[in-house]
Formats: structure tokens, sequence, C-alpha cells
RNA sequence: GGGAGUUUAGCUCAGUUGGUUUAGAGCAUCUGCCUUACAAGCAGAGGGUCGGCGGUUCGACCCCGUCAACUCCCACCA
């Protein structure tokens, strides 16, 4: 077999005929047999998406498992799919159609849902060819969709099921709402950012035994400083000051004061009547307030219990309450009570039995019931209202003031608290099981700190909002009678029944089923049975074989929205839970540790990427770069060293295909009798490599097994770039166009193949490429099993560490020495163990370019010493040989070590330690105190030459 | 406000029950090499008082306390 070699790797095409190989021999595609199960389901991508970072790092870890799992025999199934993404996918509908000049409210809804299926169509599959291009090996015929006819099924089944648990129920609570998605939100898609705002200071009149008039709101010219520190002035803002000079008749002698806060100098209007003032910073829902809270035991506040007060502009009285909620240092201390706005005022008014008024329209513009400024967006409104307010003399102050305030996930526009008819999810009993679990690590995580995460998310579970006001979506299975009546079931047919009993004068004729979707998780949900039918299908043979599934892996943003509730659901409904391990990856991040994001234009091309530096190099740049549990620095030059590897392991290739026409049979390696027999440089390297791959193997199967792959890829790099090409290569290559052994090469065949082997999961394409192109194959490697792992001799390996610390050590007196490469030296070694050295003295002589060894009884004068352990070299060279350097060299570690002794001395004349310390303990510091002495008497002889 | 995590070489990180030659790797840096597999390479080197302080111990990067900086999560005083 000849062929031709590129100069470098060319992954496109190699990379697209290995994965079409693989697709027609079906290797990715599983059925339930007698073999031990692997299963990982996908974290079903949007199907809106393509394909970045985040997914990139995902897939390559799952890809690796499952890869891993697969050459270790076992039925390796990853489940493939797409998540429908209700708000991200109909905001893209919607916004495609806006580009037809369609809206959707002209639309009915089977019309947009035409719409949408269409392009679901088109442009759905788009991330999961993608994958293929990464090379994912997934299960192609198990591809799912969340909305599948069946899978839609199923979760309607649950839907209905749970509602005759009573765990969904129907309920008008406080919702985040979206008001450009016209949804509303569960609170995990609300993102709290901090908020530059201001605070306003309203007074509102006391209606206490006043008249209420529109004049005597602003009758009198005087005017009050809003010095609320109250230092400088004898008027407070304090309402009991108020008071006090309402009764006293305060006389007008105030003067403007500057306004400390602010820096700006504004003209106040005190009345002669009372007010009460608060502080809030959203003075456009005034006209929604039903009440001001005061804390009962604020002294200032204490006449005002029981008193009403007037909202400035639109004159509604209000009562004055006390609760312990409001906080006295806040503000004023007092409290505008806007119980349709806020989800605390929502809870205030209930507890106080408070008229709850809904000022805005969905779309955030004020609605009829605000009185004014009707039409006008929120924040349109907010600026007039101010205005007015001022203008009026009800302002009191502003102060710029930061909080956090809330913006939707999918549109970023700010989240309006509302209070709303939704369909709820009650979590207290079904999150029971599901923390204890986690608990007790029968489901593991990884790394284990997401468990008190977890655990905090799981204590403290409110109630999931299911309803979302979309179209795109699993519709809720619930019917109408327009009298107030709802029943819930799986279709309209069954409702009719329902209602037939439940409500028998019910018109069901006239029944409307609910027009609200469900929450795009409470579909996923249930995806890791579901894509087995575990659900659907109890008991069915593919979800008994393949549930419980064994890892999942996924990023921590996601562990309430997912992972918590897919155990809920894995409990709840399989009686099991749903996978055994969860591994949390890092959150993907550039070079300056941002996110990365649409908005920042820091998320790169991936497929631009995979065509430049090809898939392999893509994982291997973003696998190195990820330790276990930590957040990736994403670089792109960590993809050329993942390009710059595949050339490594090409030239390699080259180099051994260069051999295969020069073969030799000079007899067996008779390594496999062991080290004994060794008679040969050669068979010294293969015997040593032979057991440094088996010690490696070891390691990296450990450090599979504990999620620690970014660690696994660098050992296995390790391996081949350091051990077996820049050692173990150099060791065996013969000279320009000499023979070689037949039994070395064969060797050297069955090592490549192993190393390709061992790193296939990680990098796929370009190690089948070399597995084939090592030898004829009947066989991939893709499907090649690992076999049982030996023992590493350990002798073995200390005599191929001495061989490299004494070669690295004589190239580095050859580079002081400024000896070129094709100067030869004359080697003379001065050693108690000529054992070891006449394994590895051929190979010292290859690798130092010296054309003699032999071994010394003693120092060898007009020589150039090293000493290494307890080994004395001494070189000889043509070249004139400058002593001093070395000279200085020696006695840097001659310090270095009598220093060490030292310590080793202290501690061993410690009677304490010498009493306490574990035998093998003290053994071992005896040993290093003799292996010092010994050492430093080598070097003071050398020096005395 | 509550909780969690991090802090080791210029950068990114290992360091597995406290003792293994007075701390390891990759990348970056420096020096010398176009040596017939590879300059996307080869050979070699330099670089760290393990965030500060205190404690436990014969012995601390590792355990405890404390301070500092950064990150994240939860709850938010309008």
């Amino acid at each position: 077999m000849s062929m031709e070699l590129s100069k470098n790797y060319e992954p496109v095409a190699i990379e697209n005929k290995w994965y079409s190989h693989w697709l027609d021999k079906q290797y990715f595609n599983s059925v339930p047999d007698e073999r031990e199960p692997y299963t990982i389901v996908i974290p079903p991508p949007n199907v809106t998406g393509v394909l970045h970072m985040g997914h990139c790092l995902n897939n390559s870890i799952q890809d690796i498992l499952i890869r891993r799992a697969r050459m270790q025999g076992k039925n390796a199934c990853w489940v493939p799919g797409t998540d429908h993404a209700s708000i991200a996918t109909e905001a893209k509908v919607v916004a495609m159609l806006r580009e037809r000049g369609i809206t959707k409210s002209s639309l009915s809804r089977d019309e947009f849902l035409g719409y949408a299926w269409e392009w679901k169509e088109k442009y759905g599959g788009i991330i999961l060819e993608q994958l293929k291009k990464l090379g994912c090996s997934l299960d192609w015929n198990r591809t799912s969709f969340t909305m599948d006819p069946a899978y839609y099924e199923s979760i309607i089944k649950v839907f209905v099921s749970l509602y005759e648990k009573g765990v969904i129920y129907r309920g008008k609570r406080m919702i985040n709402w979206d008001v450009k998605a016209l949804t509303a939100l569960s609170d995990e898609e609300v993102i709290r950012k901090e908020t530059k705002q201001q605070l306003y200071f309203l007074k509102y009149k006391i209606d206490d035994r006043l008249q209420m008039t529109d004049d005597s709101r602003r009758d009198d010219g005087s005017q009050l400083t809003n010095d609320s520190t109250g230092t400088s002035n004898n008027y407070q803002l304090s309402p009991d000051n108020y008071s006090k000079e309402d009764s006293l008749q305060m006389s007008d002698d105030s003067g403007q004061m500057k306004d400390d806060s602010t820096g700006t100098s504004v003209n106040y209007q005190l009345s002669t009547v009372n007010y009460i003032t608060i502080a809030t910073v959203r003075p456009e829902t005034i006209m929604g307030d039903t009440a001001i809270a005061v804390h009962p035991d604020d002294e200032r506040y204490k006449h005002l219990h029981g008193k009403f007060a007037i909202v400035p502009l639109i004159n509604r009285r209000i009562p004055i309450i006390t609760d312990e909620y409001v906080t006295m240092e806040f503000g004023t201390g007092a409290l505008k009570v806007t119980p349709a706005h806020d989800m605390n005022d929502n809870q205030l008014g209930q507890k106080h039995g408070l008229e709850v008024i809904d000022i805005f329209n969905d779309d955030g513009t004020l609605g009829t019931d605000a009185q004014i400024y009707i039409g006008e967006d929120r924040f349109v409104a907010r600026k007039k209202i101010v205005a007015e307010l001022e203008e009026k003399g009800f302002l009191l102050k502003k102060e710029d003031y930061t909080s956090e305030v809330g913006y939707s996930e999918r549109t970023d526009s700010v989240v309006e608290p509302r209070l709303s008819l939704q369909w709820w999810v009650s979590m207290k009993d079904i999150a029971t099981p599901a923390l204890k679990s986690v608990l007790d690590e029968e489901i593991a995580f990884y790394p284990p700190k997401f468990k008190n995460l977890y655990r905090q998310w799981m204590e403290n579970i409110k109630d999931w909002c299911i309803s979302r006001q979309l179209w795109w979506g699993h519709r809720i299975p619930a019917w109408y009678d327009g009298e107030g009546n709802f029943v819930v079931a799986e279709n309209e047919a069954d409702a009719i029944e329902k209602f037939k009993i439940q409500n028998p004068n019910t018109k069901t004729e006239s029944i409307h089923q609910d027009e609200d979707c469900l929450d795009t998780w409470f579909s996923s949900w249930l995806w890791p049975f579901e894509v087995f039918k575990g659900f659907s299908d109890p008991g069915n043979a593919e979800a008994k074989y393949y549930y419980p599934t064994n890892t999942l892996v996924t990023a921590p943003e996601i562990i309430f929205f997912w992972v918590a509730r897919m155990i809920m659901a894995g409990y709840e409904y399989m009686g099991e839970k749903p996978f055994n391990a969860v591994y949390f990856t890092g959150i993907v991040r550039d070079k300056q540790g941002r996110k990365m994001s649409k908005s920042l234009g820091n998320s790169p091309d991936m497929l631009a990427l995979i065509d430049q530096y090809g898939a392999d190099a893509v994982r291997f740049g973003i696998m190195v770069a990820s330790p276990a549990g930590n957040d990736i620095l994403f670089d792109e030059s960590s993809l050329e060293q993942g390009r710059n590897f595949n050339n490594k392991m090409w030239n390699a290739l080259k180099l051994i295909k260069m051999w295969e026409g020069r073969k030799v049979d000079s007899g067996q390696m008779i390594v496999e009798s062991g080290q004994a027999a060794v008679s040969s440089g050669n068979e010294f390297a293969v015997l040593w490599f032979e057991n440094r791959l088996n010690e490696v193997k070891v390691s990296v199967d450990e450090m599979m097994n504990q999620f620690r792959l970014s660690e696994a890829l660098k050992t296995i790099y390790s391996l081949i770039w350091d051990d077996f090409c820049s050692w173990y290569l150099e060791w065996v290559k013969p000279g320009f166009e000499q023979p070689v052994n037949a039994a070395l090469y064969e060797k050297t065949i069955v090592f490549f193949t192993e190393l390709m082997q061992l790193l296939h999961p990680f990098m796929p394409f370009i190690t089948e490429e070399i597995y084939h192109a090592l030898a004829e194959r009947n066989d991939d490697l893709c499907v090649n099993q690992y076999e049982k792992i030996e023992a590493a001799d350990k002798e073995i390996l200390e005599q191929g560490k001495l061989l490299k610390d004494t070669i690295t050590a004589l190239r580095d007196v050859r580079n002081k020495q400024e000896l070129k490469p094709k100067e030869t030296i004359a080697l003379h070694i001065q050693t108690t163990d000529r054992n070891t050295f006449g394994k590895i003295e051929s190979l010292l002589a290859k690798q130092l370019n010296a054309k003699s060894i032999d071994y010394a009884g003693e120092p060898v004068s007009n020589t150039i010493t090293t000493v290494l352990g307890k080994d004395k070299f001494y070189i000889e060279t043509e070249k004139p040989q400058d002593t001093g350097k070395q000279h200085e060299e020696m006695l840097k570690e001659l310090n270095h070590l009598k220093g060490f002794l030292l310590s080793v001395e202290k501690k061993l004349g410690n009677e304490k330690f010498v009493q306490n310390a574990k035998p093998e303990v003290l053994a071992m510091e005896q040993k290093k105190k003799a292996d010092a002495e010994t050492k430093i008497k080598v070097i003071e002889e050398s020096l005395g030459v």
C-alpha cells in the first residue's frame, strides 16, 4: 500500500469522508440488546438555534463520553432532538412575517401556526446538521422534537394528570409580564440588572378634617426645605412636624433651600394642610395606589393611623394602613401601595383587603383605569406625570437611585409585575423527592458545588407559572363555557363529556379552548423519558433499557429551568431518577472573561472555525481550555494548538509510512520476555513505551471516570507529542534511508494505533484516518474496543526517566558549550549502575551525537563534568571547552543541595519528628539525607578535578 | 441582606485523606537550530517567599480563624 501524504494535515475532506462512512455503517444507531447501555439525551437546542460556542463545548463533551462508552463495549445511545422554544421561535416567526408586511394580529391562530411550521421545516434542523460537522455521534434515527405529535400528546396528558392530582391550578397571581412579547414569564426568565433610576418623593394630602378641593392643593406660597436630614432647618419633612405646624398655624417664614441630595435647587411648596410624603421610583403608577402603608411603630406617623390620604392628580381617597413590612429607614418610611403593579404591594393588598386597580394595558401603555394619560407608554407617562406633579407642587424632591430592575430574558424589555389569571404548578410536593435524591447523591452532581445551589432553590421553591400568551407551543387543554366554568381534558370531545357531568346546563357547542400555550420547559422536563416513550407507553422495552440515562451534560445556567424539573418529572412519572450524574460545563467566555453574547459580538462563527481549523482542532481547543468545573476562557490560540497537534500526528504518520518500504526482517523483538532480555536500544525503547502507554491508560481511565476530561486530553496530548514523538520515535528512528527492523515497525504501528484509540473520543476524525492509514483494516476505530489495561512496570519507567533526564542534562551541556548538532563528543560515564546504562547507552549515544561511550572508574581530565544524581558524566570534545561555565552551574547545584540537606537534617534532628512521624516518612527523610550527602560528595569530588 | 466559590509562574489551570528530594503542566517569553516526519517544527533555559496576617502541628499550598480582592447564586427597602 503506497499513498501520497500531504505536507500538512487537511481536515475538511477527511472529516466529511469519515462522518459519511460512520453513518453508512450505522455505528451511531442503538437498539436494546444484552450489552450494558450507556445513554445520554442531548439538551435539545432551540429549533431556531445555530451552533455557538456553548453548543460546541456541551456536545463535544457528550460525544467524548458516548464514544468512549462505545469503545468500552457498551451500547451507546445518544438521543438528538430540538426544542420548540415557544417564545424565541414565535418572535422569529413574527419578525419574518413583519418583513413580509404581515402582522400577527391580522392572522388567525391556525394561519399563524401554518407560517410557523413552514418556518420550522425550513430552518428548524440547521443546528442538527451543524452538530454532524462537529463529529457528534448521535443516533439520528431517534431525533425528537418537543412538538412531535406523540410528544405533544404526552405533554397534554401530563397536564391533565397533574391537574387531576391538584398539582396544577388556575389562579390570579402576580406574574412577570413581558410587554413586548405580550406574555407572562416565569421568575427564571427575568434577568435582574442594576439600573439607574430616580427616587421621587411625592406629597399626598391627608384627608383629615379638610375639604377635598382642587384649590386647597396649592393655596399657599410658603416654601419648605427638602433637607431630609433636618440639620439646618426648622421645618422637617416628617408629618409630625406638619401636624404640629398645622396646629400652630405655621408661619411662612421659611426660605428657599438647597436640595442636598441632588445638588439642584428646587422650589417646593408647602401647604397649610397636612401631607404625607412617600418615595417611589414609579410615579406613573400612583393612579393604581389604593393605600399608603407605614410601620406601626413609626412615631412620625402614629397620628395618621386610620386616616386617609388623597392620591395626587386623580384625587382618590386611600387609607393609611400600618404594616411591619414597611422599612422605616427607607425613603420617608411611608410606602405607596399599588397592589396591581408590585409583587410586595400585592401581598400587602391581599393582607389588608385593598382594592386592586390595574392601570396598564397589555402592551405597557396606560389603560382607562389610569384615568389620565390613557394610551401613553409607561415610561413616557412617567415623564409627563413627574412634570405635572412638579408643576402642581406634589414633587418634593428627586434623588438618584440605583436598584435592580427585572428585564425579560427574551425581549430585554422591563418586566411589568402584573396581576393575571394564569396556570400554575404547585411545586412543594413534587420537589421533595427531587431534592432528596440529589442530597443523597443518588444523582451525582459534577462539580459537587452545585448541590448547594440546587438545595437552596429547592428548599425555597415557588409555584411555577406555566401559561404563556403565545400560539407556538402546546396549547393548554382547558375549555371554557363563557360563563366562568371550565374543564381540563385531553381534547374537545372529552371536554364536552366533562362539562356534561360538571355543568349539565353548559351549551357545549359554544365552548372554547384556552388561547394560551405552555411554558417551553413544561415540555422539556419530560425529555429524558419521553424520547423513549416512557410516559406515553409505560414500561415499554426501550424505556426499560435506556432509562434512567447515564449522564446529563448541561450548563449551570439551566439548573432550575431544566435540571431540577427533569428530576421532579422523572420521579413523578417514572418513579425513578432521570440520570445517574449531571455534569455541569463551564460558561463559555471570551478572552477577557466576558460572557459570549450576540450583543457584544464576541461569539465566534463556529462553522467558519471548523472550516478553518477542522472539527478535531476545534474540539481540542475547547476541551483543552475547559478545566472541570470552571468557566472556559475561549481563545482562538487554543484552536491553533489543536491544529498543530493534528499536524504533529500527521507527520509522525508520514515518518512511519516512510519506513514501510525499508522493512528488513532482522529477527523478532524480544521485549515480550521482559526487561531482562533487553539487548538493544530499540528493544529498550519499545519496552519503555509499552509501559509508559499502560501507565497513561490507567491515569486517563481514572480521569475520565471523574469527568476530568480536560486533564485526560492534556495527558494524552503529552503522551503522543512528548513520549511518542519526541522520545520514542527519535530513539528508534533509523538513519537516512537505513533499513528498519520489521518487528520494530510492527510494534510502532501497534503503539500508534493504541494512541489513536485512546485519543479517538476527543478527536475522532484524524484518529480514524490515521488508524486506516497505518494498516489495512477490516473494521473502524470508531467501534474498536479498548483492551484490558495492563499494569506498568515501574522499574522500566524509572530507567526510561533516567535516560530522558540524562539526555536532557547533557544536551543542556552541549547547548551551553555552544556545540553544533553535528559536532560529536566522547562520553565517559562514572556510575555504579552499569547494568542500566548498558541497556540505554546506544540510545544515549544516538541522542547526544556521541561517537563513543565508555565507563570511567575515576574523573577524566580535560572534560566537562556534569553530575546527575549519583552518576558523573565527562564530556570530551574537540572544541576548546569553557569549564568556568560548568563550574558555576555545579556550584549552584551544590548550594541548593546543601540548603536542602540542612532542612532535612533539621527535621531529623527534631526529636518530636522522630517520635511522631510514621516509619515510612522517617525512612524517606533518611533516604533523602543519604542521597543528598552522596550527591554533594560527588559534586565536590568533581569540583576538585 | 443571606449563601456559595475563587485567589498557586506573564496568562489559563493541576496539586486526590498534611511528609515523595525546599511547588507542576500548557500557552506565552528568552537562547540556539531551516538536523531528510514536522519552522504549524526541533533542542534547551529562565520564571512562583502558593492573596495578607494569625493559629493548630514535629511538619501546612493543603486543616482552623481572620482580613482583603474578585466571581456567582438567592432575596430584595418602595
